[in-house]
DNA sequence: CTCATACTTCGATCCTAGTCGAAGCATAGT
DNA sequence: ACTATGCTTCGACTAGGATCGAAGTATGAG
């Protein structure tokens, strides 16, 4: 054999359909416990607990404790990332799970990825950014906040400088599955997620990923977010 | 249950030891027969056969059938990127392989990684154009080619502009398993190694990644990517 | 102190999926 | 035509792991 990063044992760990229905539910970015994990796969606590134990093992989630609770979260953003490649994936190949669920449009029509917006929203946000210059694509095909950018987010209540953080690139484009075109991610793509939902516009449905917009507050994030040119 | 990604399908297909060790092979950007994938694995030629129909069902692999033989390749750009991110987790995370070969320092030393250079020297070729703003990070924390790093690069036998296409990144970083830290890739990353095999500096190893360079030819590839300041 | 809840550990069961031997096709060379 | 090589299909074997019931530990509530 040869020497490298065992990515079999990921793979293998990401491979189980219980454990990959946990890590997809903490890509909601919320803590959650051991028992709704269990129940957002669908099994007993202990098989669960013998889940979530494996993949704590592998560091791919942290747990903390708090009361008799058990709360946890993926332990990295690299989790996350690693999680959306390979979610893109999986949706450019065509493999989505059957089971269609009744809030499926909604899901579709915004939701949580990993930290930000993601959807048919997410994509219009990106999309407006985009016609307006507030971010151009830079010579490497990634992308890049134009100064008008940074001051329409100051506009809208976000400093994007003081999101900027460490490792973590400010803007990013992460490839959405249902609409299959880019939406913006990064750590300003976090931030205006939590401006929508500090204003009161975009609300996190209970347990789930489906983020929900009153009809009145959608059209309020056209207003802001508008397309110019089309 | 809930819509989304099939990642369970994705992740189980490279959990499998034997096939993540050919999916890992075939990240060398080589095209690979049936019979030396199931070297690689170690593995016989029927299980392999079996390993390689799920592989091309799912839509990560292609085949291309050529005479008697049988030649695969990673399907997409995309499996390579999702692999990528998967290796840098695993390395992250410390989940290394334990059967460490012989060929395991020329490994560190140089290697393809999916279409570009990596290990040791990929890290200086990095540093090395970063150094001299060749490259710079952009605002988004994403890199950018700049005008004296395109200029660098026409002078060594390369011409950014047209190795640009379509949707791919052209410069992009690249977490590196060994030395945890970033090499270039995308398609200017892709076009120095080309360049390198064309000079003659770099040899490609048979059946392996590693990138041998002869003493002579690192001095020139470190010549010609010098660190200013330090 | 007693009871309920949240979670883990242990043990047993069951089933999937990886594995290889043998045989079957297909292609190439002579 | 005959043989060798590369690969796939079939069938059977086996092991690893996912699962749950039952029992055990910790925390909180009354």
């Amino acid at each position: 054999m040869r020497d490298g990063p065992d990515i079999a044992l990921i793979g293998s760990l990401i491979g189980d359909p219980a454990r990959a229905n946990m890590l997809t539910a903490l890509m909601s970015g919320k803590a959650l416990t051991a028992s709704e994990l269990a129940a957002e796969a669908g099994i007993t606590a202990q098989t669960a607990s013998s889940h979530l134990g494996k993949l704590a093992n592998a560091g791919l989630v942290d747990q903390r404790k708090q009361g008799r609770h058990r709360y946890y979260v993926l332990s990295d953003d690299d989790v996350g990332q690693a999680l959306e490649s390979l979610m893109g994936l999986a949706a450019k190949k065509g493999h989505l799970r059957v089971r269609t669920g009744p809030n499926d449009p909604a899901l579709r029509k915004a939701r949580v990825c990993y930290d930000h917006l993601a959807g048919d929203l997410g994509v219009r946000i990106y999309d407006s950014l985009l016609s307006q210059s507030h971010v151009v694509p830079a010579d490497d095909g990634s992308i890049r906040l134009t100064e008008s950018g940074d001051a329409f987010l100051q506009s809208f209540g976000i400093n994007p400088a003081q999101s900027s953080r460490s490792r973590r690139p400010q803007c990013r484009s992460c490839l959405d599955w249902s609409e299959r075109r880019y939406h913006l991610a990064g750590s300003t793509g976090h931030a205006i997620y939590l401006r929508l939902l500090e204003l009161g516009w975009a609300q996190r449905l209970e347990a789930s990923r489906v983020i929900q917009f009153s009809s009145s507050s959608e059209k309020n994030l056209l207003a802001q977010f508008p397309i110019l040119n089309g």
